[in-house]
DNA sequence: TTAAGTAATTATGTACGATATATTATTTTT
DNA sequence: AAAAATAATATATCGTACATAATTACTTAA
């Protein structure tokens, strides 16, 4: 039994080595260098940093290789979304994630919270009561069918500021490629829309402004409470499209 | 201006592409063959394959490249570790993250709980007590260092089988890349371990046992205020390590 | 005939060299 | 001095050749 991993995979840590070690330098050695140092061919590590890039650990331009000290956890999703690649069980896994960040969060978002943010998430519920109004005017199908799908796009509006609301990068990355997966936020397209959730937005609001986070956590969950047991049928539906 | 991508990305996207149009081979075509059928060179047809292999999408042997359906969401963060390349910034969102999914995994820690696990997380508890009065009879600083670090090792033990009741792969993987991120859990090697927790690991078993899930989540919201708490310092800690 | 051992085949792993292209630096032109 | 043309440089891509390990085919011995 030789070297367990290939020279590609030795030559990624030996470069992951070699940036720790020189925390200093920003650009890596241009790629001949680079390879002559290491001591494998240029193919080699070529593969070797195409993997790092892959990773969103470095990012390299026509004339240089640039370190990038924040890669996004989530990143690997970026790549497999609408591919159909991810199977039943990993889609109802990261339906559970969102789930479980989604009321997690609550701490977080308290901690984060502050005037601009209650200002933005006011006009978001706010545009989602006139919508709701203008729902109950509308007469046709067609223009409800059109106010739900508004409707929607605010509900998803609403999550994500909260999301924001945290600062926590990973957390909105994340929302944000789950968004694409999913169709996210089950639909509402039917007329007894408004008194599917048990708790509303403006609740969620409200008692983000004034209340505790224990409440809100509290809240959410009952927030969410349709999409807990909708879980199986939205992930059925995640995989169709 | 052309796709602005590099060949490499877009050969990966048609990699991607590749696969999920051809849903029931498992096996790509051999190197040579694939990279004819994409039009590109063999190199550039390794790199592209390399950076699907870096994000875990498909694992290629000496003799067949096959096509992996379950990539692990949290892969990114295995070549990062003790690579001292995650700022702080990425680390406190990665320790909030776990917060958040320690106390939002709380309804579906009840939706996989069984006999076995309840089994299992007996044991752990028992195993704790143990300990607990094993370091109350302690005499002398040394043994009491060694229990604590046992105590410590028992503790991420009894929050990593809650993971595992989920049943959520993702969450168990990140779980696992956190704990080497962080020493994680906080020190409890002073001698006034026993009261640093609200809500012992005791208290949790027992509420998921005869409890429902709001009272689980806020009792584990209480049992970590203190990581909520020392949030900063932790961190602070990860980055010297 | 079966089992063990050996050779041939095959696909990936690795290396080197050459050309293309885009970016930066330099020089030339007005 | 500003704009345009040109040179230099580093990455991007390609092609070929060889090494290595795994599989298969084949041979040989009991």
């Amino acid at each position: 039994m030789n070297g367990y991993s290939t020279l590609v995979e030795q030559t990624q840590k030996k470069i992951l080595h070699y940036i720790s070690t020189n925390p200093d330098t920003k650009h890596l050695p241009k790629e001949n260098e680079f390879a002559e140092i290491l001591g494998v061919s240029r193919g080699v590590l070529r593969e070797s940093l195409s993997q790092l890039r892959a990773l969103g650990i470095i990012e390299t331009k026509r004339k240089k290789g640039t370190v990038v000290v924040s890669p996004n956890v989530f990143g690997v999703l970026k790549p497999l979304m609408g591919t159909g690649l991810l199977d039943k069980k990993s889609l109802k896994d990261l339906y559970q994630l969102r789930l479980m960040l989604e009321i997690g969060a609550a701490d977080f978002i308290f901690m984060g919270k502050n005037d601009r943010f209650i200002e933005e998430l006011d006009a978001i519920v706010g545009q989602e009561a006139d919508l709701d109004q203008q729902m109950s005017l509308a007469k046709d199908e067609a223009t409800k069918i059109e106010i739900a799908e508004k409707l929607k796009e605010v509900d998803i509006q609403f999550h994500a500021k909260l999301f924001e609301i945290t600062g926590n990068q990973d957390l909105m990355d994340f929302q944000f490629i789950i968004r694409h997966l999913f169709t996210l936020y089950s639909p509402r397209m039917k007329k007894d829309y408004h008194d599917r959730n048990i708790v509303s937005h403006i609740g969620l609001f409200n008692l983000l402004r004034n209340g505790t986070p224990d409440a809100f956590r509290m809240a959410m969950r009952l927030h969410l409470s349709t999409q807990f047991e909708n879980m199986e049928a939205n992930i059925e539906k995640a995989g169709a499209q």
